[in-house]
RNA sequence: GGGCGGUUGGCUCAGUUGGUUAGAGCACACGGUUCACAUCCGUGAGGUCAUUGGUUCGAAUCCAAUACCGCCCA
């Protein structure tokens, strides 16, 4: 093995070996029950960001945890064609060779549209493999194969026929540089700078005026009517009277609505009511015209009168102008508003009146809602329980129909002879009404997120009865980013309940963003993005791995730096060397690895009662979804216990010459095996390479195992929990500390060998075998064990230390510096007499010993006499010494 | 305007139901190239847990208010 990791030359060879055995494909079996993930589906728009290595890394684990603890394990990858984001990227290519979609046509664009998706899908699926998903592949889905297409067809038609789909003329939000209405969460509300304009309106039958405030100007041309509030005194007299619409010269009505709202502005608003939702219900309840003056474009139509084919800005600027012209601007003042921005492109909405299709969304929120509140559903972490309810209680209709090319067309046909609007499932010959077959299919697509509601179950095969559907639905898991929960989560809940009878899946975890070093959104528009794919090529899959796990809480954003990457590449060393020497350290000829429990030294009990301890605390933090601290439970381990301790203390034994020695190998392989194990799911490619480079040398029961990836996941063995173990290997480390210190703190030379006596009490003889592990790991030589307390003067001859278990006198011979060792004696003296006195005070509080638990008095009370003891022991040994 | 979250050593963050002396990584200081690893080893310094008040025997943790930052919704 060589001396440093190089994860080029082992990542590719476990991934392919992994697809061969086809270990990611769950076998069906009735009798277990399986444990399902269905991946969120990327989008069709570029390359995998960080944001999806976080989405792989904790879904992998999971997967990874559940096949090793014998579940059939089923990941469903899929990716998404994304119809908005995906558009507009191809959109955007067009533009950059000089042509657009309308110019190639529909059918050329959706053949640029398959060629994209198709580059795309396979860059996806190669970025998924370099990060070592372990996902089914076989069973891969695009929202739009025939399968997921089906989905969407029959969810359409049903939801039609229960008249939960509906077509209708709304306001709806429009980006203009899309050409298509969107749905209010794909609006980016940004609040603008802008201005309030003051505009007279004068009455019809006399010489006064109305003022109105708008803040765009332009809208004033498909004005219908001015409101004002029924209740505000100052207008009841003009109710009903008609003003002269500026520029327009047309003759408008003052209505009474009791949504306007008196305090804005002089309390008369302009009512436009194709352009504005507030003035469409003031339009619908007084039965005002709605006058559409914007093409699809944003150019003003026909009905803007002069301004037809201006721009919507400069029809803005021009409009100001006139009524200045015209004295009929008040004032302008300053103002900060809320504007739309189209999510995908940034282009500013314009609010639009248009026929487009909705679903009723109130039906189906109602069993949604349900099922969260009732715990059948769990969200994690908690807080977006809140966050979810309060938006499925005032949820609002979606609009799902686009203006666009890329998507599923909306199974909906209209006969040109009798007007009949047909929705099917399959494509209909004739209008069943006035059997026509002058039919034609509606030209918008559905929003991408209803195919994405429905892909618990499409993937699994709904709406057919399929073996999978039966068995791997409802799923267990859905992890996504809290981004998406309104967009898609709550939206897979409604619709799978509503399919399917069942929630689509158990539990949700959302994780946060991943932000750049700046802490800014990573997103494709901003550029910032960080290709997972480049990290992977400089220091491997496991490493960014770890530094997206690392440190990562459910539902909190975190940063990715430079700093965590190096870390889990180190980690990744660490483990690579430690598992050099330990191969290295296995005689060539076979040797007997069988662990003899009755005869094992403290330290081998020792490092198997921590790694139980570790085993168990792992599958307690992953059975919360706490897979960073499970990732850092096993970190410390491994590096802080046994790399740092076992390995060291094992070398000692293994260097000895010594008959008598129990050979240290079994342990050291056991723990290293079961670590690997136990870290497999976070790291998976360094643990294969170990676990088979170390495989050759483990007893012949570990032959039929093939791969780490299909060996048993670690499970407590509460036998080797050993508390007596760890006390005296714990004292040992304590020991050996408190020396180095020492030394380090009086600036002894390192390879000066020193003189020690030790006072142990009780641990004496189980200590006296470690003689010689202490004095290797501390440069100590000899060291004595006394059997009696140590009493000694604090001189320039002595440091001390007294620590839980033993009380350590290193004499130096000249050479400690006194004032350092006092400096540091009263240190601890005067922590020690804080403790004793916080602790005496709480112990004579009635308060405290009547209301707090037995167990927290009984263990401050234990803390007390141990203090006592210590400040005993430290004052004797700086006291008087012969 | 409504809602949610954050504020913990120089930096980035953990801290699950309130109970020892609040942890980690990095950075920093000092010392180390001999037999797994300088992607390393050893030792150390550094925090009144944003502020104020409350609940409690006991608060980083629960409650309220304030300040600042961020997000979502309108």
């Amino acid at each position: 093995m060589p001396k440093a990791y190089d994860p080029k030359n082992v990542e590719g060879k476990w991934y392919k070996f992994w697809l061969e055995r086809e270990y990611f494909k769950p076998v069906i079996n009735p009798k277990k029950k399986p444990f399902t993930i269905i991946m969120p589906p990327p989008n069709v728009t570029g390359e995998l960001h960080m944001g999806h290595a976080l989405t792989a890394a904790l879904e992998d684990i999971m997967i990874r945890w559940h096949r090793m603890k014998g579940d059939p394990s089923l990941w469903l990858p899929g990716v998404d064609h994304a119809s908005i984001a995906a558009q507009v990227v191809v959109e955007r290519m067009l533009a950059k060779e000089g042509t657009n979609r309308y110019q190639i046509g529909r059918e050329k664009f959706l053949e640029r549209m398959w060629q994209w998706t198709d580059e795309c899908r396979s860059r996806i699926g190669q970025q998924h493999r370099r990060l070592g998903t372990s996902c089914d592949w076989a069973r891969e889905k695009f929202t739009l194969d025939p399968g997921p297409s089906l989905a969407v067809r029959t969810t359409f038609v049903n939801l039609y026929n229960k008249k939960l789909i509906y077509r209708g003329e709304r306001i709806t939000n429009w980006c203009p540089r899309c050409a298509t209405a969107l749905s209010d969460l794909e609006v980016d509300h940004k609040d603008l700078n802008g201005h309030l304009w003051h505009i007279k309106y004068p009455l019809a039958d006399s010489d006064s005026y109305l003022i109105v405030a708008t803040t765009r100007p332009e809208t004033m041309l498909g004005d219908t009517a001015v409101a004002v509030n029924p209740e505000d005194e100052r207008y009841t007299a003009i109710v009903g009277k008609e003003v002269m619409l500026p520029i327009m010269n047309r003759l408008i009505p003052v209505v009474a609505d009791a949504i306007v709202d008196k305090a804005f502005g002089t309390g008369a608003v302009k009512v436009t009511p194709a352009h504005d939702p507030v003035d469409f219900e003031i339009a619908q309840r007084h039965k005002l015209a709605l006058i559409n003056i914007l093409n699809k474009d944003a150019t003003m139509n026909e009905n803007a009168g002069q301004c037809k084919g201006m721009d919507r800005f400069a029809c803005r600027k021009w409009v100001v102008e006139e009524l200045q012209r015209l004295g009929l601007l008040i004032k302008i003042e300053d103002y900060s508003h809320a504007v739309g921005h189209c999510q995908r492109c940034a282009t500013v909405i314009e609010p639009m009146a248009s026929t487009q299709w909705f679903v009723h969304m109130e039906p189906l929120a109602k069993p949604a809602i349900k099922v969260v509140k009732n715990g059948h559903i769990k969200i994690m972490p908690e807080h977006f329980t809140k966050v979810y309810l309060n938006w499925m209680e005032n949820i609002r209709d979606w609009c799902i129909s686009r203006q666009l090319w890329w998507g599923h067309r909306i199974p909906a046909w209209y006969c040109k002879d009798c007007g009949e609007t047909i929705v099917a499932v399959e494509t209909p010959q004739k209008c069943p009404k006035c059997h026509s077959v002058k039919l034609e299919q509606d030209p918008d697509v559905l929003d991408t997120w209803f195919s994405s509601g429905l892909w618990p179950h499409s993937t699994l095969g709904w709406p057919h009865d399929t073996e999978d559907m039966r068995y791997f639905y409802p799923t267990n898991v859905m992890e996504t980013a809290y981004d998406i929960l309104f967009f898609w989560v709550a939206r897979m809940i409604m619709m799978g309940i509503e399919n399917t009878g069942e929630i689509p899946f158990k539990y949700i975890y959302l994780h946060g963003l991943i932000r750049d070093e700046k802490g800014d959104k990573m997103s494709k528009t901003k550029g910032n993005v960080t290709d997972p794919l480049k990290v992977i090529e400089q220091i491997g899959a496991d490493a960014l791995r770890y530094a997206v796990i690392i440190g990562n809480a459910p539902g909190n954003d975190s940063k990715m730096s430079p700093v965590k990457l190096e870390a889990g590449r180190n980690f990744a060393n660490k483990l690579w060397n430690a598992t050099r020497f330990v191969i290295r350290s296995i005689p060539e000829d076979k040797v007997n690895l069988k662990i003899q429990r009755d005869s094992l030294p403290a330290e081998d009990q020792w490092i198997l009662s921590r790694l139980n301890r570790t085993i168990e605390s792992v599958n307690k933090a992953m059975t919360n979804f706490q897979f960073g601290d499970a990732l850092s439970t096993i970190y410390d381990f491994l590096w802080n216990e046994y790399c740092d301790w076992y390995i060291e203390l094992a070398k000692i034994r293994l260097n000895s010459e010594s008959k008598d020695t129990v050979s240290p190998l079994p342990v050291l392989v056991y723990v290293l095996e079961t670590a690997l194990r136990l870290l497999h799911p976070y790291m998976p490619f360094v643990t294969e390479e170990l676990w088979q480079n170390l495989k050759h040398r483990l007893p012949d029961k570990w032959q039929k195992t093939d791969s780490i990836m299909v060996a048993k996941y670690p499970k407590t063995d509460k036998k080797a929990i050993d508390a007596k173990a760890e006390r005296v290997i714990e004292a040992m480390i304590d020991m050996t500390r408190a020396i180095r210190n020492i030394r380090a703190e009086n600036k002894v030379e390192v390879n000066k060998w020193i003189a020690v006596d030790v006072y142990t009490g009780q641990l004496t003889s189980a200590l006296i075998p470690y003689s010689s592990a202490i004095q290797t790991l501390a440069k100590i030589k000899p060291l004595d064990f006394k059997n009696s307390r140590l009493s000694g003067t604090m001189n320039e001859k002595f440091a001390v230390a007294v620590l839980r278990d033993s009380d350590v006198v290193v004499p130096m011979a000249s050479m400690i510096d006194l004032a350092v060792e006092k400096e540091r004696i009263q240190k601890e003296l005067v922590q020690m007499e804080a403790d004793i006195n916080r602790l005496e005070a709480r112990l004579k509080d009635e308060a405290f010993l009547s209301k707090a638990p037995q167990a927290v008095v009984a263990k401050e009370k234990e803390r007390l006499v141990e203090r006592k003891k210590h400040i005993a022991r430290l004052k004797q040994q700086i006291g008087e010494r012969g």
